[in-house]
RNA sequence: GGAAGCAUAGCUCAGCUGGGAGAGCAUCUGCCUUACAAGCAGAGGGUCAUAGGUUCGAGCCCUAUUGUUUCCACCA
């Protein structure tokens, strides 16, 4: 695009002087779309890298936690491109089975109308409306992130490829007998109507009461107290268990008791389950509605009475409590209990109560009929390749949280009583009851050629999401696709998803697939608000994503999510950071203005490494510390250590130090020198550009194409490598030493309160080693350090005694400015000097006579103490005579 | 009940395999110095929670304690 040179003034005029985002994003993302830079395919040229989108929910709307999670990817991915890896990264959506159909339910009931109104046609005609309308919102917003995905790849659970992913690991799991049917208790959620698993049951502490309930014999000779938490589920007991080992109970083993109020008789029976020493060492068995009950149960032989109907209300079974809400038939109940005199106490009680994550409505545990995954096959070989290192954790620790999990793991309940999502792949005949497992329906009964119908469930979304790696990649088909990218690389998401989502896909990634879904687990925490707090909508403190960008511009949304936060670790959105972000941008706009404007007429040429000066050198070496520190970080996962890295580089060495040490060439009559000098600058800012391009892709791309020389995209650019012809370690030694001085001379001059405008002869006396490096310095100490001319020698003569003496490492300077100084102030800064020096030189001497130290501390960090202390001594000494000076 | 994380400058947080404590913001002092006042220069501010231990050397490793957060389990 730099076809024609353009001259500074040229481009100067295009940029006004403060970042715009908006005006740039929305272009630049629709150029990068447009120009298929995001699409993959399989290259055997290349080696993969791959990355799968957790898919947000067609439901969402984009939130900090989204941000951060595809920041992160998108991070990733765009470094890896640029590193030369074939890169997908693979977006999608799910279809959230129980969030959605809880929406549609809801926008359904604005109408009046319910899913038995619409019935099960109607309401996934409702459905998929509803995911065509909403479903593309999530996917346009994180465009607004700048997410580099393969758009032309993008999937959805629950579209034909997915689909039969699901059918067929189904169908696979059922014959392999890993898939199985029966009654168990569930976590019923009375308002979403349908079993929800394990995973899904959020405990909350609630205050309570025990109620303790005296339980009579028939002929009242003897009566038995138990506590419940639950009183209504005595509508349900079949039992009262004791432990075998409890002598108070001994005798009255396999005698009856009246269930208070309700008047049924039931067996007293011994479970080592109930502990002796909670409570008074009874407990009544409600089968149905409880699981350890539901264990105890079997154990005992107890029958089960479900009294409770699938909305959380008393069913026939319950009597005269019929149609009463389980919370209403507490109450009324325990009145009853009361009347009774079977309530012997209520005690306050505080305990935990499961709840729905999705509503939060309080679980019921209910008996029913659903289908369940063996889970016990599949984990194993998932703990397994974890343990041999496999799937990494980053950070590690989460490694330990999915074994915890893994280890204890129970059988998956996988159906879930909702039609939004995959129908169950099984039929049963209406005449004998033969059930069929099969991806395609079966045409009648194979036993008795009765009609069939399909089980009315659908199956866990984790279920789906679980196969997201390989079906997205076109499995169960043999596709390119598959055989190239899979197993992916990164799976990237919170630390929320370890059990829902990534244990299930790593078991069924080994077990469709044989192999591990992706190497590397990166876990990020969650994004808290400003005091700590989960964003949540009840609190109505959530931060629109959309809102920052809109304000401050993707990049520094991006920018403020990465730095200054440790992986895994939660942390707080401040909007300060953003701000801070938002400055940052600027100044690198700023700095690629002052490089467009100074580019002059003529072509920009090759650096001519024969006229680099102390400080080029200096910044060459810089540049390639930081391309190594950064690579390395980034290698590592460290991506909060790799942004501040490039971004101390641009602001502190480049913009502060460089570009001001530039100045005096560019603006001086040496062409030669000018031409060099923009040389670098065209480089080190090129390069600054890509080290910091995949955590701020569109300020990067709009100041990298207008560098001459730049091609059309910086994300199609090589990752920069460092160079060794441009270290020049010493020489940079050299510098940082000559930067020391001015620094320490600044610090005088502000201290002596020396108008920044008053300028003054300055002389630097320095030893013969640098010599030659101070004077190719000299003019840095007009623009730097306020000098209106600067001596380079390497003795004191003729200098004025009482001038201002500054004294550094690489060499002294000295400024006349006597009718300015106050010697009682200087005098006291010398002093405040002299004793820092003299605990330098204590801490160092300390060290080396410390026999331990020398005899077992390494030869270079011996050699590094012995120069401190020496550098600390010859600087004592030139404290010492100047104080000494000025005492005159 | 079990497990993990965190405790560092006024605030929010970094700190890689142990080798003289950092950033951003805030504060104070000067500056509209022709890239940038969303900026420049300078300054102040920390017994790195507490107590022990290992080591020549500990913010970092070990043990205990305190405070705090989260996850898992869930005893009626």
């Amino acid at each position: 695009m730099c076809e024609e040179h353009k001259t500074g003034a040229d481009l100067i005029n295009e940029m006004p002087k403060t970042y715009d985002p908006s005006s740039v994003e929305d272009r630049l993302y629709k150029k990068w779309e447009e120009s298929g830079y995001f699409h993959s395919a399989p290259n055997p040229e290349k080696k993969p890298y791959t990355i799968v989108i957790p898919p947000p929910n067609i439901t969402g709307q984009l939130h900090m936690g989204h941000a951060l999670d595809e920041t992160m990817q998108d991070i990733l991915i765009r470094y890896k491109r640029m590193c030369g890896y074939e890169t997908l990264w693979l977006p999608g959506t799910d279809h959230a089975s129980i969030a959605t159909e809880v929406k549609i339910v809801g926008k359904m009931a604005e109408e009046g109308l319910t899913k038995q109104d619409v019935g099960r046609e109607g309401f996934l005609r409702r459905a998929w409306a509803w995911k065509d309308e909403y479903g593309g919102r999530i996917v346009s917003q994180l465009r607004k992130l700048g997410s580099s995905c393969d758009w032309a790849r993008e999937r959805f659970t629950m579209d034909e490829g997915c689909s039969k992913a699901v059918q067929k690991v189904f169908v696979d799991l059922y014959n392999k007998g890993m898939i199985y049917r029966g009654d168990r208790i569930v976590n019923w959620c009375p308002c979403c109507k349908t079993a929800i698993s394990n995973a899904e049951v959020e405990f909350e502490e609630q205050p309570s009461n025990l109620w303790h309930v005296r339980y009579d014999a028939p002929d009242k000779s003897y009566s038995i107290t138990v506590a419940t938490t639950r009183p209504e589920t005595i509508l349900g007991d079949t039992g009262i268990a004791v432990n075998p080992k409890d002598e108070r109970y001994t005798d009255i083993v396999g005698k009856t008791v009246v269930v208070p109020v309700v008047g049924r008789e039931i067996p007293i029976v011994a479970d080592e389950y109930v502990e002796m020493d909670f409570g008074t060492g009874a407990v009544k068995i409600t089968p149905s509605h409880d699981p350890n009950d539901f264990e105890v149960g079997i154990r005992t032989g107890l029958p089960r009475m479900c009294v409770f109907t699938e909305d959380g209300h008393i069913n026939e079974l319950g009597g005269k409590y019929e149609g009463l809400t389980t919370k209403e038939c507490r109450r009324v109940f325990v009145e009853d209990l009361e009347k009774a005199g079977n309530l012997v106490k209520i005690e306050p009680y505080t305990h935990n109560v499961g709840t729905c994550y999705r509503c939060h409505t309080t679980i019921e545990p209910m008996v029913s009929k659903q289908w369940f995954v063996a889970i016990k096959d599949l984990a194993e070989p998932a703990i397994k390749a974890v343990e041999d290192g496999r799937i990494k954790f980053v950070p590690e620790r989460y490694a330990q949280t999915y074994f915890n999990w893994m280890y204890n793991i129970k059988d998956w309940c996988i159906s879930r009583q909702l039609w939004w999502g995959h129908r169950i792949p099984a039929y049963y005949c209406d005449d004998c009851g033969e059930t069929v497992v099969a991806e395609a329906a079966p045409e009648k009964c194979p036993k008795c050629g009765g009609r069939m119908h399909q089980d009315e469930d659908v199956l866990d979304t984790w279920f789906s999401s679980g196969m997201w790696p390989f079906s997205t990649l076109g499995w169960p088909e043999k596709t390119e696709e598959l055989k190239y990218y899979y197993p992916t690389s990164t799976l990237a998401t919170g630390y929320d998803l370890v059990f829902f989502w990534i244990a299930r896909m790593i078991m069924f990634g080994l077990y469709a697939m044989g192999e591990v879904p992706f190497d590397h687990v990166f876990i990020h925490g969650m994004v808290r608000d400003e005091l700590g707090r989960k964003m949540s909508k009840s609190l109505g403190n959530g931060i629109d994503p959309l809102l920052i960008i809109k304000d401050y511009g993707a990049d520094s949304l991006r920018f403020s999510l990465t730095s200054g936060t440790a992986a895994g670790t939660d942390m707080r959105f401040q909007i300060k950071k953003v701000e801070a972000a938002r400055n940052f941008c600027n100044k690198v706009y700023n700095a690629s203005r002052f490089v467009m404007m100074n580019l002059g007429e003529e072509p920009i040429g090759e650096i001519d490494m024969d006229k680099l000066d102390i400080a080029d050198k200096w910044i060459l070496t810089r540049l390639n510390a930081v391309i190594r520190e950064e690579t390395a970080n980034i290698d590592a996962f460290d991506l909060n250590l790799a942004v501040e890295k490039i971004y101390s580089f641009i602001w502190t060495e480049l913009c502060d130090w460089y570009i001001e040490m530039a100045k005096p060439r560019l603006y001086g009559e040496d062409e030669e020198a000018k031409k060099n000098v923009r040389a670098i600058l065209v480089r080190v800012l090129g390069d600054s550009m890509k080290l910091l391009h995949p955590f701020m892709p569109f300020i990067t791309e709009d100041i990298y194409t207008r560098l001459p020389g730049s091609g059309e995209t910086v994300m199609l650019e090589s990752w920069p490598k460092a160079e060794e012809r441009f270290d020049f370690i010493k020489d940079a030694e050299t510098m940082d030493g000559i930067m020391e001085l001015v620094r320490a001379i600044r610090n005088v001059r502000a201290e002596m309160n020396v108008p920044p405008a008053k300028r003054a002869h300055m002389f630097i006396v320095t030893g013969e080693g640098n010599e030659a490096a101070v004077r190719e310095a000299a003019p840095y100490f007009n623009k730097l350090a306020g000098a209106s001319e600067v001596t380079v020698r390497t003795d004191k003569e003729g200098i004025a005694p009482d001038a201002v003496s500054v004294v550094s490492a690489v060499g002294d300077a000295f400024i006349p400015l006597n009718e300015l100084i106050d010697i009682e102030k200087e005098l006291a800064r010398l002093e405040k000097e002299r004793a820092r020096v003299e605990g330098e030189i204590k801490r160092a001497e300390g060290k080396l006579a410390n026999q331990g130290f020398i005899a077992k501390a390494p030869e270079k960090v011996i050699e590094e103490e012995r120069g401190k202390l020496a550098a600390a001594k010859d600087l004592m000494e030139k404290l010492l005579a100047r104080i000494a000076e000025l005492k005159k």
